[in-house]
DNA sequence: GCGCAGGGGGTCG
DNA sequence: CGACCCCCTGCG
């Protein structure tokens, strides 16, 4: 298909925001304030211009389905924050910081396999190893003149040896994603049926079989991809410090114990637990 | 500038 | 609870 534009007027949608909050690994910032990344089979630059938002790439499908879909048109964020805000002022303030965030519904596979790279890595390796492990296995996709490579399938990613991974610059979590890859081509987990589970619960004990995911990775597959259960709130350092200064106050926040912190975010935000998580985490890791 | 510790979106045994 | 591969960052 050729290059496709969409544009829109939202007042809850701030690319920096979105792209930047943590919960995508393939959007870079380029020399005019746009943001360009690879998703599914689609390529796209995402440019704010006073307030229109204005979508350009090269799709698989039309554009403003694709774009629908995945920056979650359809949902009212205005709600979710007049509704969030009203739970208390520290909340209050990081939606005034991170107003514009939105939560992707991004492809379960390549979720999985993201944030399995993300245990215990810094984000620039994560997005460099992704970017590599795209290049070597994904398909091309040319736009603007400039080839780009989409995430591989799992049966592509399936051609990978683990010194491949290792050679990609994986470290020890080679194993992890070649025995996921496994796993899932193999449908001892499988994906189609994960996203008819109703219950987050029961998700959760599926991801938590692939190897190199555990509770952590788990929570943020199921909020940041298609499964997008809004009640998970994935307990990270920073989340954990951000928790621990509003309202638990412990001398050692390495010492609470996640439950509590669960337990809080249960209480105070409910089933918007997930989207009361990003908010706080742009906010105490881009500002406060 | 360069070299060297410190530590990172956690998970596993 | 310690190790884990790599390398990004900050400081001397």
């Amino acid at each position: 298909m050729d290059v496709q534009e969409y544009t829109i007027k939202n007042s809850s949608f701030e690319p920096k925001h979105i792209f930047e909050c943590g919960q995508c690994f393939r959007w870079n910032k380029q020399d005019d304030e746009s943001y360009l990344g690879v998703f599914e089979n689609n390529v796209m630059s995402v440019k704010k211009e006073n307030d229109t938002i204005i979508f350009r790439g090269k799709c698989a499908e039309n554009i403003q389905k694709v774009c629908k879909d995945y920056f979650d048109l359809n949902r009212d964020y205005e709600k979710i924050k007049n509704k969030l805000s009203n739970v208390d002022d520290f909340l209050k303030t990081s939606i005034e910081y991170g107003h514009g965030i939105r939560i992707l519904n991004q492809d379960l596979w390549e979720c999985i396999i993201s944030f399995i790279i993300s245990a215990n890595n810094n984000i620039p390796r994560i997005k460099k190893i992704i970017e590599r492990i795209s290049c070597k296995f994904g398909k091309k996709i040319v736009f603007d003149d400039k080839d780009y490579y989409t995430f591989p399938t799992p049966e592509e990613l399936s051609n990978a040896t683990i010194q491949d991974l290792r050679d990609l610059g994986l470290g020890f979590r080679d194993v992890r994603v070649y025995n996921t890859t496994k796993m899932i081509l193999e449908k001892q987990v499988d994906l189609h049926r994960l996203e008819e589970l109703n219950s987050s619960e029961d998700i959760r004990e599926e991801l938590l079989k692939l190897d190199g995911v555990g509770p952590k990775v788990a929570d943020c597959i199921m909020l940041f991809s298609t499964l997008k259960r809004l009640d998970v709130f994935p307990i990270d350092v920073w989340v954990r410090r951000v928790m621990n200064e509003l309202y638990i106050k412990a001398e050692d926040e390495t010492k609470i114990n996640k439950k509590e912190i669960s337990k809080i975010a249960e209480e105070k935000y409910k089933n918007l637990a997930g989207i009361a998580q990003q908010y706080l985490f742009y906010w105490k890791r881009e500002g406060a």
